[in-house]
RNA sequence: GGGAGAUUAGCUCAGCUGGUUCAGAGCAUCUGCCUUACAAGCAGAGGGUCACUGGUUCGAACCCAGUAUCUCCCA
């Protein structure tokens, strides 16, 4: 059997993912012989489809589940989908719109029934696309937001938390999204640096003909809602104006002018136009001042007929159209460009209005407290940390949750209206009639008198209970599931939404079950282009995971993607990663294709006892290192340490220390102990190569059918005794095959044409102890002990002894003097640094002993060292 | 405007409690090699005033103060 050059992973992945679900490897159920490891997913929406921030966040989390259960843990990782309200709806009216249906002419159960249709037929791709990826998430549990029992638990919680007193109805100013028709909360709204226009606008004194109050706005199709002007008490400027009432411009409607210390005295030109119904700040002055709401926005945006002027115009087109007009009239005084920030919705990226609406809220400062003291004392780790401080101050600003949306697709508000206009909240229609009898005193009220909300709620107040919800917390708080995999262990997720959903997470855990959520956050980046754009369709710089999947195999792009991506780090997405990622695969994959085609002959004795003790120790040096890294989440540097591990250690040194010349037979137990090791670097590399480990653990010797590296007892270091001096030896011994091989390159003698070489040493022994394998690694003719520097050499200097390389070609001596010359100098340079400090009376009074004796050492060495570089001069 | 964090090699980043030949890793670069596992490879090499200015200390990439620049969060 011949095995290919490069490995094709489009062959083995598929095989391998159905095969670990054939055997059931993925599902958790609860077992109390074993410790749990829980991750819910960050459900992604419904509709989407896999993006490269989802592969990033979505391997790491397969990494620790992976590893979680190869220690032999309860692995559980519940996957799911989110309904995403706005997107999902936006994505639903703009599909109906293509097939020449509106909105506004279905009726809402018509709309429901378009949209479940469309998530039937894309929700779940983005699932399918996970195992490609090699997810091994519990399939048996897939939950979705929207599905009847999560929904049951979302109104259960809006009842509950009614009937607490946390959550009321008021009108307040919201962050209205005109292209989504719905209010969104704070958190949706994303502030953007623009150039805008500021507008200078002349409003006449009323009884002073001529005299004008200049105003500046960025808005001026807004004047038609003003209700005042107002100007700073102090302002020395209009002191007279107080309690004039001035023309707006146009309209001709009076108003007056108002004093309020809101006002900045040198922005603009100190005098502010109050529209209440179209700026929180405005707004606040109505309400100190008494002054009307005049609401002149339609919600799509439009102007209404409060306007009169512009009436069913965008706001934008009524911009215009007003600029043009008021210059006409003289009324424009000047327009000025100055840097603002436009505040944009998330999903629709529409400019948001402010407006006055009637909507739900939920009070946080309760819930918000306990949340905070847990990150706060740790309880909960943030990882990177830094995240703690951006945590700490919004949750110390916390504003009440906007939790009402004006759409159909969600979970319907359960608050149930009398005829009366009084409300009930209740979780059916049949405890709303009692309810509303009760509270009425009506008792022939029927149901076909109660009129339910028409809002539904924000989605992230059903993805805040999703770590509950998923093991039906709500509806069967005590059942054995939640019991045992609740609290979580570990989410992983982005940094852009710590507050819609991790701080909401926290605070649900506690208020409905007294327990944190889960223990670790692991905060990942944003992925960007090489040149640190964001990811964009826009911008086409976004690759199809799916493609780089098929070009490069899922191993290779999870370990691509895992090698530049620290906690809270954005990820520059560069394709030589994936590349490398690639390259990694292959490395393996000929290290195996190497030692399976090794013939063992009993025979021979065992000829590399110090090559194979050597690799034990590096490698449970490099598994207490790799534990390590796993424990503090930096899970690039567990990576690059088995990638490193394999590539320099195994394939690089071990193996070429142990290799057999061509077509000779090997010991057989240098055999096993390299299919041992091997077989320890597949279950290391498993969490990160799932695809490639499984099958090379198959291909390597016959398996039994449990036996899986997917389910493998993860390795335990057990290094040998005498492992430091093993490594020390070892460390001296490849840098003299490293100066051997200098001489190589320096001289361009080729790796295939041997050459001798000759020591000078007081204590042969230590070099004679590993004679076969520097002659093997350096491909040495002879390796021999001389006390004189033979002619015609080039040489170097480990430690205290000289090695020298005879060349049957001219060597100048010149350059061989210079070349030592130079190394003596930085010798010497540095033990005048050592002796320095240890002439140092403070320092040696100071510093720690072992500090001391480290120097003192460091010394020895150089002067040992300089002695020998001398003498190696003194021989030129 | 307020707050937080960052600045180390061409790039992306480590560097723990101040002390190891401590200035590191990966990638990139350069030179030489098609050496019977791998050219998706092998061997070797070069490359940094640790942002700047002061201070503390026997000793500072690390601690302190200030300056500059960048990023994020909040207004």
């Amino acid at each position: 059997m011949s095995l290919a050059k490069t490995y094709s992973p489009a062959d083995v992945e598929a095989k391998w993912y159905q095969r670990w679900q054939e055997q059931g490897f993925f599902k958790a159920t609860v077992n109390p012989r074993k410790q749990p490891y829980t991750i819910v997913i960050p459900p992604p929406n419904v509709t989407g489809v896999l993006h490269m921030g989802h592969m990033l966040n979505n391997t790491i989390q397969d990494v620790l589940v992976r590893r979680a259960r190869m220690q032999g843990k309860e692995a559980c990782w519940v996957p799911g989908t989110d309904h995403a309200s706005i997107a999902t709806e936006a994505k639903v009216v703009a599909m109906l719109k293509e097939q020449g249906i509106e909105k506004k002419d279905l009726s809402r159960e018509q709309f429901l029934e378009h949209a479940f249709a469309w998530k039937d037929k894309y929700g779940g791709i983005i699932l399918e696309q996970l195992k490609q990826l090699g997810a091994s998430c519990d399939w048996s549990r897939t939950r979705f937001t929207m599905e009847p029992k999560l929904t049951e638990a979302v109104l259960r919680v809006f009842v509950d938390l009614y009937r607490k007193g946390l959550i009321y109805r008021g009108v307040r100013m919201v962050n209205w999204d005109p292209r989504g028709g719905t209010a969104i909360s704070d958190e949706e709204v994303i502030p953007k640096d623009t150039m805008a226009k500021m507008y200078h606008l002349k409003y006449e004194v009323v009884g002073q003909p001529g005299r004008f109050l200049t105003v500046a706005t960025s808005r001026p199709e807004t004047i038609m809602a003003d209700v005042a002007v107002a100007v700073n008490p102090t302002d020395p400027r209009y002191q007279d104006l107080a309690g004039q009432r001035v023309r707006i411009p146009l309209l001709g409607r009076e108003i007056p002018v108002i004093q309020d210390d809101y006002v900045a005295v040198d922005f603009g030109t100190g005098a502010l136009k109050v529209t209440p119904a179209h700026d929180l700040n405005d707004y606040e002055i109505g309400l100190r001042h008494n002054l009307p709401v005049l609401d002149i926005l339609a919600d799509d945006g439009t102007l209404n007929e409060k306007a009169e002027l512009y009436v069913g115009q965008d706001r934008f087109a009524a911009r215009r159209n007003i600029v043009v007009d008021l210059q006409e009239a003289g009324l424009l005084d000047k327009i000025e460009e100055y840097a603002s920030i436009v505040q944009t919705s998330e999903r629709t990226g529409a400019v948001i209005e402010p407006k006055l609406s009637l909507q739900w809220f939920l009070k946080m400062e309760h819930l918000a407290k306990p949340a905070l003291e847990v990150v706060e004392n740790d309880t909960i780790k943030l990882h990177p940390p830094k995240f703690k401080n951006t945590y700490r101050v919004w949750m110390e600003n916390v504003r009440d949750w906007c939790i009402s949306r004006q759409l159909w697709w969600g979970q319907r508000i359960p608050a149930y209206y009398l005829p009366d206009g009084s409300f009930v909240v209740a979780l059916s229609e049949e405890e709303a009639l009692g309810l509303a009898r009760e509270q009425s005193g009506n008792s022939s009220l029927q149901a076909s008198d109660l009129r339910q909300d028409e809002d539904v709620l924000d989605t992230w107040f059903s993805s805040w209970l999703w770590p509950i919800s998923v093991f039906d917390g709500f509806e069967d708080p005590d059942n054995a599931d939640i019991n045992y995999f609740y609290p979580t262990n570990d989410l992983v997720t982005g940094p852009d939404i710590l507050f819609f959903w991790i701080a909401r997470m926290i605070m649900a855990g506690l208020e409905f079950r007294k327990e944190i959520p889960f223990r670790n956050v692991y905060l990942t980046g944003i992925v960007r282009d090489a040149q640190g754009r964001k990811m964009s369709k826009q911008l086409g710089n976004s690759p199809d995971p799916l493609d780089l999947i098929r070009d490069f195999g899922a191993d290779g792009v999870r370990t691509g993607l895992l090698f530049s991506a620290p906690a809270g780090n954005d990820l520059l997405y560069d394709e030589k990663l994936v590349q490398q990622g690639r390259n990694f695969n292959n490395k393996l994959w000929n290290a195996f294709r190497l030692v399976k085609g090794w013939e063992a002959d009993n025979n021979l004795p065992f000829a590399n006892a110090q090559a194979v003790k050597w690799f034990e120790a590096k490698l449970a040096d490099a598994m207490v290192v790799i534990d390590e890294h796993f424990d503090k989440f930096r899970i690039s540097d567990a990576l690059l340490t088995v990638y490193k591990l394999v590539w320099d250690d195994f394939c690089s040194y071990y193996l070429e220390m142990v290799k057999p010349a061509y077509q000779h037979p090997i010991d057989a137990e240098t055999l096993r102990a390299t299919v041992d090791f091997l077989e320890t670097l597949l279950k290391l590399l498993h969490p990160f190569m799932p695809f490639i480990t499984e099958e090379l653990w198959h291909e390597l010797a016959e398996r039994g059918p449990k036996d899986y590296v997917c389910v493998a007892h993860w390795p335990k270091a057990t290094a040998p005794a005498d492992s430091a001096t093993t490594l020390a030896e070892m460390e001296r011994t490849l840098a003299i095959v490293a100066g051997v091989r200098n001489v190589r390159n320096q001289k361009n003698i080729g790796p295939t044409k041997q050459v001798d070489l000759a020591v000078k040493t007081d204590a042969p022994t230590e070099v004679q102890a590993y004679a076969n394998l520097i002659s093997k690694l350096a491909n040495l003719s002879d390796l021999s002990f001389v006390s004189e520097a033979p002619a015609s050499a080039v040489g170097f200097v480990q430690g205290s002894t000289e090695f020298f390389v005879p060349l049957d070609m001219q060597v100048d001596p010149a350059a061989e003097r210079a070349r030592v010359e130079k190394e003596l100098e930085y010798a010497k340079g540095f033990r005048d640094s050592v002796n320095k400090k240890l002439g140092n009376e403070k320092f040696v009074a100071n510093a720690k002993p072992d500090v001391l004796e480290r120097e003192r050492q460091k010394l020895a060495d150089a002067e040992s060292k300089i002695a020998a570089l001398e003498q190696a001069l003194g021989a030129l």
